[in-house]
DNA sequence: TCAATTGTTCGTTTATGACCGAACTATAGA
DNA sequence: TCTATAGTTCGGTCATAAACGAACAATTGA
């Protein structure tokens, strides 16, 4: 297979990391790494969309230096560049995914509404 | 003039903010404002684009929760929502204005390569 | 009232990217 | 070798957004 590029540590640009992050689809997947704490397969990541999108979305993050893609077999596993992000833009991937945490939980609030608003009394 | 609409604390979405940031025009805007400590307004942002431009970019950072924009004579008077901001993601903020510093001593060290390549031993 | 300043809005062009399905590649396993 | 699995690439559609200049609006000051 053609060989996966992978930018180096001095060339991950600020405004390219902040766009690759600012998808919904590929922040769900990097905090999926995240939280899982391991490589995860593109098989494997929750976002409803076809596997041609997902794998583009796999190429965006690799380019913009957030992921590192390995190949295993017929997988793909995708983990994070966390100490090339943490030496070029230290405390940035912690600090987007406790925000991601706090603004799904906001996301939910609005999905399930407190109980005062669901006639339950 | 019409009501400029900011969204309230609780709209502010990550990936909205994320989008934002990732403009390098929009970026320089923000940290315009943060590094002065002060309100900006438009005419004073160091930025090579048209004004109908600019106004574009300034709306795009109101509309996203980042910025606040009150109306001084002719002036739009930016300001960061820097409150709302770190009660919603908390550190976000001051952790993408480091990395904007850094990013930019990197593209720095691009622009005016180091001495050893410059001939001038 | 008139002109200058500051910013907004509008119409247009151009570029990018998110999405899909179809076709393709590569590997693993029967 | 054949099939299934996993992912990539390609061609296309559609939407968004970045850019500009021109025209407009609002305020200030002469």
């Amino acid at each position: 297979m053609k060989l996966l590029h992978h930018p180096d540590r001095k060339d991950i640009r600020l405004p390219s990391v902040l766009y690759a992050l600012s998808d919904p689809v590929r922040l769900h997947m990097v905090a999926q790494i995240y939280n899982s704490g391991e490589e995860q397969a593109c098989k494997c990541f929750d976002v409803p969309i076809a596997k041609s999108t997902l794998s583009q979305h796999a190429r965006a993050l690799r380019e913009a230096g957030i992921t590192h893609t390995r190949a295993q077999g017929t997988q793909r596993l995708l983990s994070l560049r966390t100490e090339d992000l943490n030496a070029r833009f230290p405390g940035l991937l912690d600090t987007v995914m406790n925000a991601y945490r706090k603004d799904q939980q906001e996301a939910n609030l609005r999905t399930d509404p407190p109980l005062e608003e669901t006639q339950q009394g």
